[in-house]
DNA sequence: ATTTAGCACTCAAACCTTGCGAGTGCTAAC
DNA sequence: GTTAGCACTCGCAAGGTTTGAGTGCTAAAT
């Protein structure tokens, strides 16, 4: 069987019945609704054709249809109707950017509320740093007898800070004279850059090969694990959605992953780059999401440089049309601020 | 009407019993459990009375007692056993602190995440910088032309930066003097005392008046709203306890205050000083507290210093024994680690 | 070949009714 | 002051009935 046009037609109404109904749509109330010229055992049948392909179910055989999760992934990617802001909605958006906040923390905790608020649903952003980025500064100082705090700034201003131990033998001149070193030598340079010198360099550090060492090993952990930072706002909006609301279990599952940094982490850096807008619906292909949960993000990025991603987590049944057209409206808000600040 | 050594046993024994059954304690199983010499008629006549006290509460005619808040707040202050930590749990909390961490945050985190663990609750924590604490670095250094980053550290290795605009007319040089100027004039002191210099110094640096402005006006503003970090663990452990199981708007209400750093911070900083364990129960006294909520929280210090607090939120009904046994295990560990790292 | 009206059938949800049992309060005796 | 005994209350679970929305099928109409 084929999906014909008609067929397509009455799966996007019966998708956004169920969405904004949360009832299993009956195919009286979409001739009454949107087709009105033809009577209801016709799209009666057409509902049978689309449940044979496997697009709909009947929660029992005397109840009206409901999307399957194949149902959904069509809407999404060709049958919804593309939706637009409201100028309120818009405002909203406008507003909460206003005061231009100075660092990329502050827009993105923005967004995300902007956001969650807007949709009703839990919202979720990670930014990355490239390893691209350049070091501004570079800075070691001694903190306690055997301690010394290293200082990192990057071009995006993220900040690292971590203590080393002093080698016993240091004195406090040679420590002073181990930051300049260091310093002149990394500054300018981007993490992937100073990483390959390593081999090359050590030579001439000899006197200072371990505090060297030691800032090698610094730097290389912020890679490997500390490279990202989360935002999340609006944990408790999947309470608003009557599918989570007697199901105590869901709900745990549900905030186990959206309150653990490492799994919003995972899914956020599957995304793949340069696509605009990507929704992945839990249940089958992704694992990692809760059940019957979907994502639907976007990245953002300045200077065709990818920043990071932000997106929406909620359940299956949630209003894609708006979710994707407030994705867009703050990205675009999002570009301007970012590329402006540059 | 007093309260008895019998009727305060029998009050012990009614808490005790709901606390862990969740379910209206009845005479009969009082007497069965906890005094087979006397018969239930007797214990119901004493649970009457308790009930006029106001301690006792029925849900309906014909159920056993539950205890009202005052029950609670007696048994707590005076009526509950102290409990001992197992062995077991000993171990665990010890096995989290095992690899000490050098940053007070890494710290926190854990604790959180301990207790949370353990007593299966929301666990939260504030650590407070006092502005006692001394500033060791300060730095100022170009980042864009028209922006600098300000960058400070303080003892307990607070580190914070800001973007301050750079004064139209100024050249890098002056930047670098002014810098050099700041922090020749600030370093060793504490934030309090230098708010104080303000006034008094302004002469002398009259070339750099515009820059230092903004460098206190930041230093400042940390002060003003930036001074505490809030850390939480198991958001969604009150859906492990039966009273929240099927009301999505009290879950939702104490989503909504345990996912707002603002609203925790409230919670915790009302805190007296000095006060080991303290005990809030929501309802009556405390309007910022979730409905039927409770809060056990205890403060850590490091040298007599109070730095923070932390400890435990979820339902009425908890384990108050072993939450406070919980607590004041963690809290010890912590005092040692604390002072170990100063 | 589609479309439609008509009708029998299905099934969840709402609503009653009923019986059970846990627990109480009261009273009278100890 | 304590206890046994008993009548009473009330939530809860189980079972039964009704209702109505929605379907699938069939036979006639286009």
């Amino acid at each position: 069987m084929k999906l014909s046009d008609r067929k397509k037609k009455i799966l996007q109404y019966v998708v956004d019945d169920y969405i904004n109904s949360a009832q299993p749509v009956s195919s009286k109330s979409i001739t009454e609704k949107y087709m009105p010229d033809i009577s209801s055992a016709t799209v009666r049948s057409e509902l049978a054709g689309l449940e044979e392909l496997g697009y709909l179910n009947q929660p029992h055989s005397s109840a009206g249809r409901v999307p399957s999760i194949e149902a959904y992934k069509l809407y999404v990617t060709e049958l919804m109707d593309k939706g637009k802001l409201t100028s309120k909605e818009l405002n909203f958006i406008k507003e909460a950017f206003r005061d231009r906040a100075d660092n990329l923390e502050t827009v993105v905790q923005n967004t995300v509320k902007v956001i969650s608020e807007l949709t009703d649903l839990t919202s979720v952003a990670v930014t990355s740093h490239s390893d691209k980025e350049k070091i501004l500064k570079i800075d070691i100082f001694k903190y306690k007898p055997t301690k010394a705090l290293l200082l990192v700034v990057t071009e995006s201003t993220l900040i690292r800070d971590k203590f080393i131990d002093i080698p016993e033998n240091m004195s406090d001149e040679q420590l002073l004279d181990a930051g300049r070193m260091i310093s002149n030598l990394f500054v300018g340079k981007t993490f992937n850059e100073i990483v390959n010198l390593e081999s090359a360099i050590t030579e001439e550090f000899s006197a200072y090969k371990e505090i060297f060492e030691r800032v090698m090993t610094a730097i290389e952990e912020y890679f490997e694990k500390d490279n990202v930072k989360v935002v999340v706002d609006g944990e408790g909006k999947i309470l608003n959605h009557t599918e989570y609301n007697n199901d105590g279990e869901k709900v745990k599952n549900f905030l186990s992953v959206v309150t653990s940094k490492d799994r919003i982490c995972e899914l956020l850096n599957q995304e793949e780059q340069g696509i605009e807008i990507n929704i992945k619906i839990g249940g089958d292909d992704k694992k990692d999401l809760p059940e019957d949960c979907s994502m639907v993000t976007a990245t953002y990025s300045a200077g065709g440089v990818r920043l990071g991603s932000y997106g929406v987590i909620g359940p299956l049944r949630m209003d894609y049309q708006k979710v994707v057209s407030v994705l867009e409206g703050v990205g675009k808000i999002l570009e301007d601020i970012l590329n402006e600040n540059k």
